[in-house]
DNA sequence: GATGAATGAGTCTTCATTCAT
DNA sequence: GATGAATGAAGACTCATTCAT
């Protein structure tokens, strides 16, 4: 009788929170109800109140636990920690579609309802979704001084980027025709041919190791 | 005689589409109500059943319209009778980019608002969203057939691409840093050199004027 | 041009009024919109207005026509001058069902929208219907008088009548089992014998041909 | 710990299930809104969905209700199981004139509002009448069969008896000219006698086809 | 911590009716 | 006499939220 208060709470609190994530990126957040959501959860549509104060709450929840469990993820992984720009930008790569191919839910998510948060939490989690891309951008730019990579414009090219590889969530289905890591392949040619440097301007320091990982074609990665 | 009967009518369908495109576009189409728009549009809310029968209607209405236009657009720009791929490719992206940043919001509501078409009206729209697709998958096969592109895999290339020039939408406004002319010229690079032939497999058969155009090699990249 | 001014009116009238009957019989005067007359009609809304002021005002010519025309129905029937109570039940029995079962929408609405009469509205046509049952008391009445008739109580007699004569356009079909004859036949038979004189008091003064006719009982009417 | 849960719900579910039946008796299905029964209950227009999913559920819960009870009530009077076809008749009659009048509304509502049942739901009350109707019907059966009785059209003569009897509660006033019980001898007499063996052919017994059949008098139908 | 009944504003939609054309 | 667009109130029903139990 005494012992598991809280424990029982904390798990209703998460199953609403998954039960509302699926929810929410099945039909939008404007489009489900409490009601809906407390009966996926199995519970009275009154006892989300025990857990969040607000429908709106739920879905900052959702959005701000996602954000920082994507940084915190990005940082944790040992590929944050490279010095050179491609091997970085292949990382990031195969680490962005790797988490959004998981996470397909909290990603939608956090792309499609940013105008369904009130102004306050909108502010936080556009914060949260410019550190992200600032990691992206950075790599850019170590790219381009290490003369790397070639970049027109670092901000267009990082949303171009982005928005290519999260797009790949809104087709990817895990038991599709490919696997994982073969779209991650194919992917990360994408986007290192996207930023190669034009021959003429790598052609005696570049032909080395790491263009051999993200190259599928050939060896002679000239156009890197 | 020349009774304008009919003509009142049409202007304030037309003036409810506008209106529902922007709305839906800003907070998405559960969230808005027909009362909003009926107020946008100047008008009592019963009167838009004059109109449209249902407020899916409406949606339906703006997306068809859209996705027909597009296609009629694109089929109408001289580009697309275009015999090389390369030059496909790169009217295809400007193509894109100049409809998609003129339109933005028909845009993001075709692609956001699917799920909240009913079954039967999703099918239609889908079916006009292959065809758009297979405009692009077309271009790159022809590309790979004429050994001007290479692709790991057409379905998922074309799918990146458009993600990466559609993304374009989400944060592209009028007045920005860049003009719509300077985007489309970044993007046609990202584009090009994401699907470019590496360099030793086109050095013999394609070191002519086009590739130069292409291109992103080499330091002439005027258009970049 | 000149001349069919007021035809075309009326007909459009008399077209109302037919369809109108048929929608409010079918689900009654509150469910029936203007709108779906004016479908049924084949005509705009609007121009139900150019002939009644108000749905009400349908409803009311509707009911007030039909009144009036049972009434004068009755009394151009030959039946109506009869001297002799027996004949004159007989006859207003036969009258009855075979009007009734003839317009069996306009008897129905008569009966069943009542409670949708404006008050004023309501005052006329019960006075017309108070009316048509003073015809069947007044037989019944003489037939008491006549000694060819037994009545508990006048007026309950006559509810009880017409409620069970006009029961009959419930169920009756025009293509049914009983041709409207043997129909009438059945009723004349159970409405007689209901106010049958019992036979010990009619022995004396009416043991002639009609009391054998509608008397059902011998003496066991203990119940009666 | 003697939790009165429920017990509140079920109250307001009963005095929804009250007010609708005497809203929908005096004004109809159809002209009645959810907002005039929740005033009437003293309840706010939602709180009615936490009793009833629709307003057709009320009126169906209604129906229902009262058709069980019906036949509950009249199996459960000991009148039932009388063995006599006259005393079953007369053991009908007073039981459905006294039922009916005690219950006008249900049996009003239960009559006008057939129509406004949903296609599936008409089935089921349509069923339930019926099984009523043949109470009546068997007793008639019975009765031809014991000859106490003589009837040309068992079907025909349950359905006026019925129309009849239920017409009652259309005049009935509890604080009327006569009191239930007279009601009931009048009606009793009227319709005894509408299915009473006429006179010469019960005692000698009914020399001739036909009359047995359908013709109730002698031969000398000339008014039939 | 959960329930279920309640609220009051809001949903999409339909209503009877009007009126310029 | 008819149309079709409009109105403003009302229709059934759902919403996020509250609170006594």
């Amino acid at each position: 009788m005494a012992r598991p208060a809280g424990i029982k709470g904390e798990q209703t609190r998460q199953r609403i929170l998954a039960s509302s994530l699926a929810l929410f990126a099945r039909s939008g957040y404007a489009a489900v109800s409490m009601r809906e959501i407390a009966l996926d959860v199995g519970v009275g549509a009154g006892a989300l109140y025990n857990h969040f104060t607000t429908k709106q709450h739920i879905l900052m929840a959702i959005m701000e636990d996602h954000m920082r469990a994507l940084l915190s993820a990005y940082y944790a992984s040992a590929n944050a920690c490279q010095r050179d720009a491609q091997t970085q930008l292949e990382a990031f790569v195969r680490f962005h579609i790797s988490y959004h191919t998981a996470l397909p839910n909290e990603v939608f998510l956090s792309y499609m309802e940013l105008r369904a948060l009130e102004p306050e939490n909108f502010k936080i989690i556009e914060a949260l979704r410019r550190n992200y891309e600032t990691i992206l951008k950075d790599i850019l730019t170590l790219g381009v001084q290490q003369r790397q990579m070639a970049c027109d414009d670092i901000h267009v090219s990082a949303m171009a980027i982005l928005a290519m590889l999260t797009g790949v969530t809104s087709w990817f289905r895990q038991q599709g025709r490919l696997t994982r890591h073969q779209i991650e392949n194919i992917y990360v040619s994408l986007v290192m041919r996207s930023v190669a440097v034009p021959m003429a301007s790598q052609n005696q320091d570049q032909n080395n190791n790491q263009s051999r990982k993200i190259m599928p074609i050939k060896g002679k990665q000239a156009h890197v």
